[in-house]
RNA sequence: GGCGCGUUCGUCUAGCGGCCUAGGACACCGCCCUCUCAAGGCGGAGAUCACGGGUUCAAAUCCCGUACGCGCUACCA
Protein backbone atom coordinates (compact mmCIF):
# COMPACT_ATOMS: atom_id res chain seq x y z
CA UNK A 1 0.00 0.00 0.00
CA UNK A 2 1.09 3.54 -0.66
CA UNK A 3 1.82 6.74 1.33
CA UNK A 4 -0.43 9.00 -0.13
CA UNK A 5 -3.40 10.17 1.75
CA UNK A 6 -6.72 9.06 0.67
CA UNK A 7 -9.60 9.75 2.78
CA UNK A 8 -13.33 9.50 2.19
CA UNK A 9 -16.78 10.71 3.04
CA UNK A 10 -19.10 8.03 3.09
CA UNK A 11 -22.83 8.96 3.46
CA UNK A 12 -25.64 7.17 3.21
CA UNK A 13 -28.31 8.67 0.89
CA UNK A 14 -31.08 8.36 3.51
CA UNK A 15 -32.16 11.46 3.49
CA UNK A 16 -30.74 15.39 4.07
CA UNK A 17 -26.81 15.26 5.26
CA UNK A 18 -26.81 17.28 8.28
CA UNK A 19 -24.64 19.08 9.82
CA UNK A 20 -22.91 16.37 11.98
CA UNK A 21 -22.35 14.35 8.94
CA UNK A 22 -21.13 17.20 6.79
CA UNK A 23 -18.57 17.77 9.31
CA UNK A 24 -16.84 14.74 9.53
CA UNK A 25 -17.25 15.26 5.25
CA UNK A 26 -15.19 18.64 6.06
CA UNK A 27 -12.42 17.16 8.22
CA UNK A 28 -11.96 14.40 5.91
CA UNK A 29 -11.44 17.07 3.24
CA UNK A 30 -9.20 19.22 5.18
CA UNK A 31 -6.93 16.11 6.00
CA UNK A 32 -6.68 15.94 2.26
CA UNK A 33 -6.09 19.14 1.26
CA UNK A 34 -3.64 20.16 3.92
CA UNK A 35 -1.45 16.93 2.96
CA UNK A 36 -2.02 16.94 -0.81
CA UNK A 37 -3.91 13.74 -0.61
CA UNK A 38 -7.34 12.42 -2.58
CA UNK A 39 -10.55 13.38 -0.97
CA UNK A 40 -13.23 10.77 -2.32
CA UNK A 41 -17.07 10.77 -1.62
CA UNK A 42 -18.42 7.26 -2.05
CA UNK A 43 -22.52 6.40 -1.67
CA UNK A 44 -23.49 3.55 0.90
CA UNK A 45 -26.99 2.95 -0.17
CA UNK A 46 -26.48 -1.00 0.68
CA UNK A 47 -29.86 -0.89 2.94
CA UNK A 48 -32.63 -0.85 0.19
CA UNK A 49 -35.26 -0.23 2.75
CA UNK A 50 -34.38 3.22 3.67
CA UNK A 51 -32.72 4.47 0.52
CA UNK A 52 -34.06 7.55 -0.23
CA UNK A 53 -34.80 9.31 -4.31
CA UNK A 54 -32.82 12.40 -5.19
CA UNK A 55 -30.91 11.79 -1.68
CA UNK A 56 -27.59 11.28 -3.65
CA UNK A 57 -28.08 14.64 -5.18
CA UNK A 58 -28.26 16.82 -2.25
CA UNK A 59 -25.71 15.26 -0.71
CA UNK A 60 -23.61 16.35 -3.84
CA UNK A 61 -25.17 19.59 -3.81
CA UNK A 62 -24.25 20.24 0.06
CA UNK A 63 -20.83 19.53 -0.31
CA UNK A 64 -20.86 21.85 -3.79
CA UNK A 65 -22.25 24.56 -1.91
CA UNK A 66 -19.76 24.65 1.26
CA UNK A 67 -16.85 24.60 -1.93
CA UNK A 68 -16.11 20.95 -0.49
CA UNK A 69 -14.94 19.66 -3.55
CA UNK A 70 -14.11 15.66 -4.63
CA UNK A 71 -11.10 14.09 -6.69
CA UNK A 72 -13.12 10.76 -6.85
CA UNK A 73 -16.94 9.86 -6.62
CA UNK A 74 -19.89 8.89 -7.89
CA UNK A 75 -20.33 11.79 -10.43
CA UNK A 76 -16.57 12.11 -11.42
CA UNK A 77 -15.11 8.65 -11.13
CA UNK A 78 -12.12 7.82 -10.68
CA UNK A 79 -9.48 4.66 -11.23
CA UNK A 80 -11.12 2.84 -8.18
CA UNK A 81 -14.79 2.83 -9.18
CA UNK A 82 -17.54 2.65 -9.16
CA UNK A 83 -18.73 5.02 -6.19
CA UNK A 84 -21.45 3.41 -5.23
CA UNK A 85 -22.13 0.23 -3.41
CA UNK A 86 -25.13 -1.02 -5.22
CA UNK A 87 -22.88 -1.00 -7.74
CA UNK A 88 -20.73 -3.39 -6.54
CA UNK A 89 -22.62 -6.12 -4.85
CA UNK A 90 -20.82 -8.64 -6.54
CA UNK A 91 -17.32 -7.50 -4.96
CA UNK A 92 -18.94 -7.53 -1.31
CA UNK A 93 -19.91 -11.43 -2.08
CA UNK A 94 -16.89 -12.55 -3.46
CA UNK A 95 -15.31 -11.14 -0.50
CA UNK A 96 -17.81 -12.76 2.03
CA UNK A 97 -17.39 -16.20 0.07
CA UNK A 98 -14.06 -15.95 0.64
CA UNK A 99 -14.24 -15.52 4.57
CA UNK A 100 -16.35 -18.69 4.42
CA UNK A 101 -13.76 -20.66 2.96
CA UNK A 102 -11.09 -19.78 5.34
CA UNK A 103 -13.29 -20.95 8.45
CA UNK A 104 -13.91 -17.20 8.75
CA UNK A 105 -17.31 -16.81 8.52
CA UNK A 106 -20.25 -18.67 8.05
CA UNK A 107 -23.95 -19.03 6.69
CA UNK A 108 -27.10 -18.26 9.67
CA UNK A 109 -30.21 -19.25 8.64
CA UNK A 110 -31.97 -17.96 11.59
CA UNK A 111 -35.17 -16.15 10.49
CA UNK A 112 -35.07 -12.65 12.30
CA UNK A 113 -38.10 -13.99 14.84
CA UNK A 114 -35.57 -16.03 16.87
CA UNK A 115 -33.46 -13.52 16.58
CA UNK A 116 -35.97 -11.16 18.09
CA UNK A 117 -37.21 -13.71 20.14
CA UNK A 118 -33.02 -14.30 21.83
CA UNK A 119 -32.55 -10.71 21.80
CA UNK A 120 -35.77 -9.83 24.08
CA UNK A 121 -34.92 -12.84 26.68
CA UNK A 122 -31.27 -12.04 27.07
CA UNK A 123 -32.48 -8.84 28.09
CA UNK A 124 -34.79 -9.62 30.37
CA UNK A 125 -31.87 -11.65 31.94
CA UNK A 126 -29.51 -8.90 32.17
CA UNK A 127 -26.94 -10.38 29.57
CA UNK A 128 -25.53 -8.79 26.96
CA UNK A 129 -27.20 -9.31 23.65
CA UNK A 130 -26.15 -11.06 20.32
CA UNK A 131 -26.15 -13.71 18.46
CA UNK A 132 -25.65 -17.24 20.24
CA UNK A 133 -23.79 -18.92 16.95
CA UNK A 134 -26.24 -21.75 16.82
CA UNK A 135 -25.64 -21.29 13.14
CA UNK A 136 -21.61 -21.45 13.65
CA UNK A 137 -21.03 -25.07 13.46
CA UNK A 138 -23.33 -26.41 11.39
CA UNK A 139 -22.10 -29.58 9.37
CA UNK A 140 -22.76 -29.96 5.73
CA UNK A 141 -25.41 -31.71 6.38
CA UNK A 142 -26.86 -30.01 8.62
CA UNK A 143 -26.71 -26.55 6.39
CA UNK A 144 -28.39 -28.62 3.55
CA UNK A 145 -31.40 -29.45 5.81
CA UNK A 146 -31.80 -25.42 6.86
CA UNK A 147 -31.30 -24.45 3.38
CA UNK A 148 -34.91 -26.12 2.71
CA UNK A 149 -36.63 -23.97 5.69
CA UNK A 150 -34.47 -20.65 4.59
CA UNK A 151 -33.24 -20.44 1.03
CA UNK A 152 -31.67 -16.70 1.49
CA UNK A 153 -29.13 -17.76 4.94
CA UNK A 154 -27.38 -14.08 5.86
CA UNK A 155 -23.24 -14.41 6.46
CA UNK A 156 -21.84 -14.31 9.47
CA UNK A 157 -18.92 -13.38 10.72
CA UNK A 158 -17.04 -16.05 12.92
CA UNK A 159 -15.70 -13.52 15.86
CA UNK A 160 -12.42 -14.78 17.67
CA UNK A 161 -14.19 -16.52 21.50
CA UNK A 162 -11.05 -15.61 23.03
CA UNK A 163 -8.55 -12.80 23.38
CA UNK A 164 -8.85 -8.75 22.65
CA UNK A 165 -8.73 -6.50 20.11
CA UNK A 166 -6.84 -3.10 20.36
CA UNK A 167 -6.32 -1.12 17.90
CA UNK A 168 -4.69 2.47 17.90
CA UNK A 169 -7.08 5.84 17.19
CA UNK A 170 -5.37 8.89 16.54
CA UNK A 171 -7.81 11.38 19.22
CA UNK A 172 -8.07 8.90 21.52
CA UNK A 173 -4.87 6.80 21.58
CA UNK A 174 -4.65 2.76 22.17
CA UNK A 175 -8.80 1.02 22.78
CA UNK A 176 -9.21 -2.57 23.80
CA UNK A 177 -12.09 -4.72 23.40
CA UNK A 178 -12.49 -8.33 24.47
CA UNK A 179 -13.80 -10.56 21.69
CA UNK A 180 -16.08 -12.70 23.81
CA UNK A 181 -18.18 -9.06 23.90
CA UNK A 182 -18.00 -9.04 20.11
CA UNK A 183 -21.27 -11.01 18.40
CA UNK A 184 -21.03 -12.94 15.16
CA UNK A 185 -22.10 -9.63 13.49
CA UNK A 186 -23.89 -10.12 10.00
CA UNK A 187 -21.68 -9.42 7.18
CA UNK A 188 -23.75 -10.11 3.98
CA UNK A 189 -27.59 -9.78 4.33
CA UNK A 190 -30.00 -12.13 2.65
CA UNK A 191 -31.20 -9.60 -0.37
CA UNK A 192 -27.53 -10.23 -1.21
CA UNK A 193 -26.09 -6.81 0.11
CA UNK A 194 -23.99 -6.62 2.06
CA UNK A 195 -23.79 -4.94 5.75
CA UNK A 196 -22.32 -1.42 6.59
CA UNK A 197 -19.19 -3.32 8.59
CA UNK A 198 -18.29 -5.65 5.09
CA UNK A 199 -18.89 -2.92 2.53
CA UNK A 200 -17.12 -0.29 3.94
CA UNK A 201 -13.98 -2.73 4.88
CA UNK A 202 -13.95 -3.97 1.77
CA UNK A 203 -14.59 -0.88 -0.19
CA UNK A 204 -12.18 0.88 1.94
CA UNK A 205 -8.93 -1.76 1.49
CA UNK A 206 -9.91 -1.91 -2.53
CA UNK A 207 -10.09 1.94 -2.76
CA UNK A 208 -6.85 2.00 -0.76
CA UNK A 209 -7.99 4.75 2.02
CA UNK A 210 -5.33 5.67 3.84
CA UNK A 211 -7.02 7.71 7.12
CA UNK A 212 -10.69 6.45 8.13
CA UNK A 213 -12.22 9.87 9.75
CA UNK A 214 -16.10 9.39 11.40
CA UNK A 215 -17.97 10.55 13.97
CA UNK A 216 -17.42 8.80 17.07
CA UNK A 217 -20.63 6.88 17.01
CA UNK A 218 -18.58 4.20 15.26
CA UNK A 219 -15.65 3.42 17.49
CA UNK A 220 -17.95 0.57 19.31
CA UNK A 221 -17.45 -1.11 15.56
CA UNK A 222 -14.02 -0.55 14.99
CA UNK A 223 -13.20 -4.02 16.58
CA UNK A 224 -15.28 -5.92 14.65
CA UNK A 225 -13.59 -3.79 11.46
CA UNK A 226 -10.32 -4.19 12.53
CA UNK A 227 -10.66 -8.02 13.00
CA UNK A 228 -12.57 -8.14 9.20
CA UNK A 229 -9.09 -6.76 8.20
CA UNK A 230 -6.96 -9.54 10.10
CA UNK A 231 -9.33 -12.32 8.55
CA UNK A 232 -8.94 -10.52 4.80
CA UNK A 233 -5.07 -10.42 5.29
CA UNK A 234 -4.91 -6.64 4.87
CA UNK A 235 -3.82 -3.61 6.72
CA UNK A 236 -6.10 -1.52 8.32
CA UNK A 237 -6.22 1.95 7.82
CA UNK A 238 -5.64 4.87 10.18
CA UNK A 239 -8.72 5.45 12.33
CA UNK A 240 -9.08 8.84 13.81
CA UNK A 241 -12.69 9.16 15.84
CA UNK A 242 -14.42 12.58 15.50
CA UNK A 243 -16.08 13.88 18.71
CA UNK A 244 -19.64 14.33 17.97
CA UNK A 245 -22.16 17.10 17.61
CA UNK A 246 -24.61 17.48 20.14
CA UNK A 247 -28.26 19.42 20.46
CA UNK A 248 -28.63 21.90 23.26
CA UNK A 249 -29.63 19.07 25.54
CA UNK A 250 -26.33 17.14 25.10
CA UNK A 251 -27.42 14.11 23.30
CA UNK A 252 -26.84 13.32 19.93
CA UNK A 253 -27.82 16.13 17.40
CA UNK A 254 -30.81 14.71 15.39
CA UNK A 255 -34.17 16.13 13.92
CA UNK A 256 -35.48 16.96 17.45
CA UNK A 257 -33.08 19.55 18.07
CA UNK A 258 -34.63 21.28 14.69
CA UNK A 259 -32.49 22.39 11.44
CA UNK A 260 -30.29 19.85 11.12
CA UNK A 261 -29.41 19.55 7.48
CA UNK A 262 -27.31 21.40 6.09
CA UNK A 263 -29.58 22.68 3.29
CA UNK A 264 -31.76 24.27 5.55
CA UNK A 265 -28.98 26.49 6.55
CA UNK A 266 -28.55 27.34 3.49
CA UNK A 267 -32.21 28.02 2.70
CA UNK A 268 -32.25 29.95 5.90
CA UNK A 269 -29.51 32.39 4.63
CA UNK A 270 -25.98 31.14 5.99
CA UNK A 271 -22.99 32.28 3.74
CA UNK A 272 -21.07 29.05 3.51
CA UNK A 273 -18.07 30.92 4.33
CA UNK A 274 -19.14 31.09 8.05
CA UNK A 275 -20.71 27.69 7.75
CA UNK A 276 -17.31 26.29 7.14
CA UNK A 277 -15.15 28.35 9.36
CA UNK A 278 -17.83 27.46 12.29
CA UNK A 279 -18.12 23.64 11.63
CA UNK A 280 -14.21 23.90 11.75
CA UNK A 281 -14.14 25.07 14.84
CA UNK A 282 -16.35 22.41 16.22
CA UNK A 283 -13.67 19.30 17.50
CA UNK A 284 -10.57 21.43 15.95
CA UNK A 285 -8.97 24.77 17.16
CA UNK A 286 -6.52 26.81 15.34
CA UNK A 287 -4.87 28.52 18.54
CA UNK A 288 -5.58 30.09 21.87
CA UNK A 289 -7.61 32.48 20.35
CA UNK A 290 -8.40 32.76 16.85
CA UNK A 291 -12.33 32.28 16.03
CA UNK A 292 -12.38 34.00 12.46
CA UNK A 293 -10.32 32.37 9.35
CA UNK A 294 -11.04 31.28 6.06
CA UNK A 295 -10.88 27.80 4.96
CA UNK A 296 -7.47 28.34 3.48
CA UNK A 297 -6.23 29.39 6.58
CA UNK A 298 -8.17 26.18 8.13
CA UNK A 299 -6.24 23.95 5.20
CA UNK A 300 -2.82 25.07 6.29
CA UNK A 301 -2.98 25.10 9.91
CA UNK A 302 -5.42 22.12 9.83
CA UNK A 303 -4.20 18.57 11.79
CA UNK A 304 -5.13 15.73 13.36
CA UNK A 305 -3.58 16.13 16.86
CA UNK A 306 -5.54 19.28 17.47
CA UNK A 307 -8.95 17.32 16.97
CA UNK A 308 -10.56 17.40 20.60
CA UNK A 309 -12.17 14.29 22.26
CA UNK A 310 -15.07 15.55 24.14
CA UNK A 311 -18.16 16.02 22.17
CA UNK A 312 -19.33 19.46 21.12
CA UNK A 313 -22.83 21.25 20.91
CA UNK A 314 -24.09 23.08 18.21
CA UNK A 315 -24.21 26.18 19.26
CA UNK A 316 -26.78 28.41 16.75
CA UNK A 317 -26.14 31.71 18.81
CA UNK A 318 -22.32 31.66 17.40
CA UNK A 319 -22.84 30.53 13.99
CA UNK A 320 -25.45 33.10 13.48
CA UNK A 321 -22.74 35.69 14.72
CA UNK A 322 -20.53 34.48 13.19
CA UNK A 323 -22.40 34.35 10.09
CA UNK A 324 -22.93 38.31 10.80
CA UNK A 325 -18.86 38.57 11.00
CA UNK A 326 -19.04 37.48 7.13
CA UNK A 327 -22.27 39.62 5.99
CA UNK A 328 -20.98 42.57 6.94
CA UNK A 329 -17.41 42.05 5.14
CA UNK A 330 -19.73 41.27 1.97
CA UNK A 331 -20.01 44.19 -0.44
CA UNK A 332 -23.63 45.79 -0.57
CA UNK A 333 -23.46 44.17 -4.66
CA UNK A 334 -22.89 40.91 -3.21
CA UNK A 335 -25.64 41.28 -0.82
CA UNK A 336 -27.77 42.08 -2.78
CA UNK A 337 -27.27 39.78 -5.37
CA UNK A 338 -27.57 36.59 -2.50
CA UNK A 339 -30.66 38.49 -1.33
CA UNK A 340 -32.36 39.12 -4.11
CA UNK A 341 -34.72 36.13 -4.31
CA UNK A 342 -35.39 36.62 -0.92
CA UNK A 343 -36.76 39.53 -1.31
CA UNK A 344 -38.74 39.16 -3.85
CA UNK A 345 -39.92 35.96 -1.94
CA UNK A 346 -40.90 37.55 1.39
CA UNK A 347 -41.86 40.80 0.82
CA UNK A 348 -45.65 41.94 0.68
CA UNK A 349 -47.74 41.36 -2.58
CA UNK A 350 -48.40 45.50 -2.28
CA UNK A 351 -45.00 45.58 -3.67
CA UNK A 352 -44.68 45.58 -6.94
CA UNK A 353 -41.97 43.45 -9.22
CA UNK A 354 -39.47 43.08 -10.48
CA UNK A 355 -37.46 44.61 -7.63
CA UNK A 356 -35.30 47.20 -9.16
CA UNK A 357 -31.49 46.16 -8.86
CA UNK A 358 -30.46 49.80 -7.94
CA UNK A 359 -32.44 50.51 -5.48
CA UNK A 360 -32.07 47.28 -3.86
CA UNK A 361 -28.31 47.20 -3.72
CA UNK A 362 -28.70 50.73 -1.93
CA UNK A 363 -31.14 49.39 0.77
CA UNK A 364 -28.61 46.58 1.03
CA UNK A 365 -26.01 48.40 1.73
CA UNK A 366 -27.01 50.23 5.08
CA UNK A 367 -29.59 46.40 5.77
CA UNK A 368 -26.55 44.43 6.10
CA UNK A 369 -25.10 45.83 9.07
CA UNK A 370 -27.71 44.75 10.72
CA UNK A 371 -28.75 41.48 10.07
CA UNK A 372 -26.77 38.23 10.57
CA UNK A 373 -28.43 35.82 8.18
CA UNK A 374 -30.12 36.82 4.76
CA UNK A 375 -33.67 35.88 6.25
CA UNK A 376 -34.16 38.97 8.20
CA UNK A 377 -32.72 41.10 5.07
CA UNK A 378 -36.30 41.30 4.00
CA UNK A 379 -38.04 42.21 7.38
CA UNK A 380 -35.48 44.64 8.12
CA UNK A 381 -35.74 46.21 4.96
CA UNK A 382 -39.78 46.09 4.03
CA UNK A 383 -40.20 50.02 4.75
CA UNK A 384 -38.05 50.91 2.05
CA UNK A 385 -40.34 48.87 -0.50
CA UNK A 386 -43.92 49.24 1.34
CA UNK A 387 -46.59 51.84 2.38
CA UNK A 388 -48.27 49.35 3.73
CA UNK A 389 -47.04 49.55 7.46
CA UNK A 390 -48.91 51.00 10.36
CA UNK A 391 -47.67 51.38 14.08
CA UNK A 392 -49.83 53.12 16.94
CA UNK A 393 -49.33 56.84 16.86
CA UNK A 394 -48.11 56.59 20.47
CA UNK A 395 -45.17 54.55 18.62
CA UNK A 396 -43.73 58.38 17.96
CA UNK A 397 -42.86 58.98 21.17
CA UNK A 398 -41.31 55.61 22.25
CA UNK A 399 -39.35 56.73 19.12
CA UNK A 400 -38.07 60.43 20.80
CA UNK A 401 -36.36 58.33 23.26
CA UNK A 402 -39.14 57.88 25.72
CA UNK A 403 -38.22 54.48 27.37
CA UNK A 404 -41.18 54.64 29.62
CA UNK A 405 -43.46 54.75 26.46
CA UNK A 406 -42.22 52.25 25.13
CA UNK A 407 -41.85 49.97 27.81
CA UNK A 408 -45.65 50.83 28.09
CA UNK A 409 -46.35 49.57 24.34
CA UNK A 410 -44.75 46.56 25.05
CA UNK A 411 -47.13 45.62 27.28
CA UNK A 412 -49.47 46.87 26.48
CA UNK A 413 -52.37 44.40 24.96
CA UNK A 414 -53.67 47.46 22.57
CA UNK A 415 -50.99 50.03 21.98
CA UNK A 416 -53.53 51.86 19.85
CA UNK A 417 -55.93 52.42 22.96
CA UNK A 418 -52.75 54.05 24.94
CA UNK A 419 -53.51 57.88 25.43
CA UNK A 420 -51.30 60.35 23.84
CA UNK A 421 -48.64 62.39 25.66
CA UNK A 422 -49.64 65.73 26.18
CA UNK A 423 -47.12 68.01 23.73
CA UNK A 424 -48.29 66.55 20.47
CA UNK A 425 -49.31 69.43 19.22
CA UNK A 426 -45.82 70.32 19.15
CA UNK A 427 -44.50 67.28 17.38
CA UNK A 428 -47.20 67.71 14.69
CA UNK A 429 -45.54 71.02 14.50
CA UNK A 430 -42.20 69.33 14.21
CA UNK A 431 -43.06 67.38 11.88
CA UNK A 432 -45.03 69.68 9.70
CA UNK A 433 -41.48 72.26 9.99
CA UNK A 434 -39.97 69.13 9.02
CA UNK A 435 -41.94 69.04 5.82
CA UNK A 436 -41.62 72.38 4.71
CA UNK A 437 -37.80 72.48 5.31
CA UNK A 438 -37.65 69.34 3.20
CA UNK A 439 -39.82 70.30 0.39
CA UNK A 440 -37.43 73.13 -0.26
CA UNK A 441 -34.36 71.11 -0.96
CA UNK A 442 -33.42 70.58 -4.60
CA UNK A 443 -30.30 68.38 -3.65
CA UNK A 444 -31.46 65.43 -1.63
CA UNK A 445 -28.55 63.61 -0.43
CA UNK A 446 -27.40 62.53 3.08
CA UNK A 447 -25.12 65.42 3.18
CA UNK A 448 -27.88 68.42 2.49
CA UNK A 449 -30.59 66.21 4.66
CA UNK A 450 -28.69 66.39 7.55
CA UNK A 451 -27.51 70.34 7.57
CA UNK A 452 -31.21 70.94 6.95
CA UNK A 453 -32.23 69.07 9.72
CA UNK A 454 -29.66 70.01 12.13
CA UNK A 455 -30.86 73.44 11.49
CA UNK A 456 -34.62 72.32 11.90
CA UNK A 457 -33.31 71.08 15.57
CA UNK A 458 -31.83 74.37 16.62
CA UNK A 459 -34.57 77.09 14.89
CA UNK A 460 -37.36 74.21 17.37
CA UNK A 461 -35.33 74.53 20.30
CA UNK A 462 -36.22 70.57 20.66
CA UNK A 463 -33.32 67.86 20.40
CA UNK A 464 -31.74 65.41 18.14
CA UNK A 465 -33.28 62.47 19.29
CA UNK A 466 -36.56 64.16 19.54
CA UNK A 467 -36.93 65.02 16.18
CA UNK A 468 -35.01 62.36 14.18
CA UNK A 469 -36.84 59.82 16.38
CA UNK A 470 -40.35 61.09 15.66
CA UNK A 471 -39.17 61.59 11.85
CA UNK A 472 -37.97 57.76 11.87
CA UNK A 473 -41.39 56.28 13.40
CA UNK A 474 -43.25 58.21 10.78
CA UNK A 475 -40.97 57.05 8.09
CA UNK A 476 -40.59 53.48 9.06
CA UNK A 477 -43.16 52.52 11.62
CA UNK A 478 -40.42 51.24 14.00
CA UNK A 479 -37.95 52.83 16.08
CA UNK A 480 -35.02 50.58 15.34
CA UNK A 481 -34.09 51.52 12.08
CA UNK A 482 -31.03 52.53 9.76
CA UNK A 483 -29.67 55.67 10.28
CA UNK A 484 -32.49 58.58 9.47
CA UNK A 485 -30.09 60.45 6.90
CA UNK A 486 -29.37 57.36 4.69
CA UNK A 487 -33.11 55.66 4.64
CA UNK A 488 -34.11 59.55 3.53
CA UNK A 489 -31.68 59.85 0.77
CA UNK A 490 -32.48 55.91 -0.25
CA UNK A 491 -36.35 56.79 0.06
CA UNK A 492 -35.83 60.01 -1.89
CA UNK A 493 -37.56 63.29 -1.22
CA UNK A 494 -40.93 61.88 -2.60
CA UNK A 495 -41.64 59.33 -0.92
CA UNK A 496 -40.50 60.39 1.98
CA UNK A 497 -42.41 63.75 1.27
CA UNK A 498 -45.70 61.71 1.26
CA UNK A 499 -45.23 59.52 4.17
CA UNK A 500 -44.19 62.34 6.46
C1' G B 1 -27.87 -4.65 31.97
C1' G B 2 -22.99 -5.02 29.12
C1' C B 3 -19.10 -2.53 26.65
C1' G B 4 -16.71 1.90 25.12
C1' C B 5 -15.68 7.00 25.09
C1' G B 6 -15.87 11.64 27.40
C1' U B 7 -15.65 15.44 31.68
C1' U B 8 -11.75 23.33 31.82
C1' C B 9 -16.75 29.66 32.44
C1' G B 10 -24.20 28.57 30.19
C1' U B 11 -21.81 27.31 24.99
C1' C B 12 -17.27 26.62 21.51
C1' U B 13 -12.43 26.21 23.16
C1' A B 14 -6.69 27.34 24.76
C1' G B 15 -3.84 24.48 28.04
C1' C B 16 0.02 18.59 26.48
C1' G B 17 4.24 19.37 34.84
C1' G B 18 6.26 25.22 36.79
C1' C B 19 4.53 30.99 31.91
C1' C B 20 -2.50 29.54 35.16
C1' U B 21 -4.39 33.98 41.34
C1' A B 22 -6.65 29.33 34.02
C1' G B 23 -6.33 32.77 28.13
C1' G B 24 -9.73 33.80 23.76
C1' A B 25 -14.72 33.71 21.36
C1' C B 26 -20.41 33.56 21.56
C1' A B 27 -24.22 34.83 24.85
C1' C B 28 -25.06 38.15 29.27
C1' C B 29 -24.33 43.04 32.08
C1' G B 30 -22.34 48.16 32.31
C1' C B 31 -19.95 52.42 30.11
C1' C B 32 -18.29 55.15 25.69
C1' C B 33 -19.59 56.52 20.62
C1' U B 34 -24.45 58.05 18.78
C1' C B 35 -30.62 60.51 15.53
C1' U B 36 -32.72 54.83 17.03
C1' C B 37 -30.88 49.93 16.05
C1' A B 38 -26.64 47.62 14.76
C1' A B 39 -21.35 47.71 14.35
C1' G B 40 -17.09 49.26 17.07
C1' G B 41 -14.17 50.57 21.63
C1' C B 42 -13.55 49.86 26.90
C1' G B 43 -14.81 47.25 31.27
C1' G B 44 -17.53 43.46 34.28
C1' A B 45 -19.58 39.07 35.83
C1' G B 46 -18.88 33.94 34.80
C1' A B 47 -14.61 27.64 35.63
C1' U B 48 -12.84 25.76 43.79
C1' C B 49 -10.15 22.88 35.85
C1' A B 50 -16.63 16.66 37.79
C1' C B 51 -15.20 14.36 42.66
C1' G B 52 -11.63 11.46 45.73
C1' G B 53 -6.98 9.45 46.16
C1' G B 54 -1.99 9.05 44.62
C1' U B 55 3.05 10.35 41.81
C1' U B 56 6.14 14.94 42.12
C1' C B 57 9.84 20.15 45.09
C1' A B 58 5.55 21.47 41.76
C1' A B 59 -0.74 18.81 38.48
C1' A B 60 -6.08 21.51 34.90
C1' U B 61 -1.91 18.83 32.83
C1' C B 62 0.68 11.95 34.71
C1' C B 63 -1.64 7.31 37.33
C1' C B 64 -5.84 4.86 39.92
C1' G B 65 -10.81 4.87 41.64
C1' U B 66 -15.79 7.03 41.88
C1' A B 67 -19.71 9.86 39.91
C1' C B 68 -22.15 11.81 35.97
C1' G B 69 -23.02 12.34 30.71
C1' C B 70 -23.09 10.44 25.99
C1' G B 71 -22.49 6.57 22.35
C1' C B 72 -22.95 1.49 20.82
C1' U B 73 -25.44 -2.90 21.96
C1' A B 74 -30.21 -4.48 14.20
C1' C B 75 -30.23 -8.88 8.16
C1' C B 76 -29.54 0.73 9.95
C1' A B 77 -25.67 3.24 8.78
Amino acid sequence: MGEAVRVRYAPSPTGDPHVGNIRSALFNWLLARRLGGKFIVRIEDTDQARKMEGSVQVILDSLRWLGIDWDEGPDVGGEFGPYIQSDRVESYSVAANRLVESDNAYYCYCPSERLVMIRESQKKQNRPTGYDGRCRNLSALERAEEVKSNPTPVVRFKMPLTGKTTFNDVIRGDVTWENRLLDDFVLLKSDGYPTYHLASVVDDNAMEISHVLRADEWLPSTPRHVLLYEAFGWNPPIFAHLPLILGSDRSKLSKRHGSVSIMDYKDQGYLPEAMLNFLSLLGWSLDDKTTEMDINTVIENFSLERIGASPAVFDLEKLSWLNGVYLRNLSADVVAEKSFELLDRDLGVDVSRPLDWAYVVKVCSVIQDRARIFSEIPHLASFFFSENYSYPVILIWAGMGDKSIKKLIETSEDPRALSLPEDRDSVSHSLAAASGALSKIDDWNHDTLEATLRNLVQELGTSNRRLFGAMRVVLTGRTEAPPLFSTMEILGQKIFLGRL
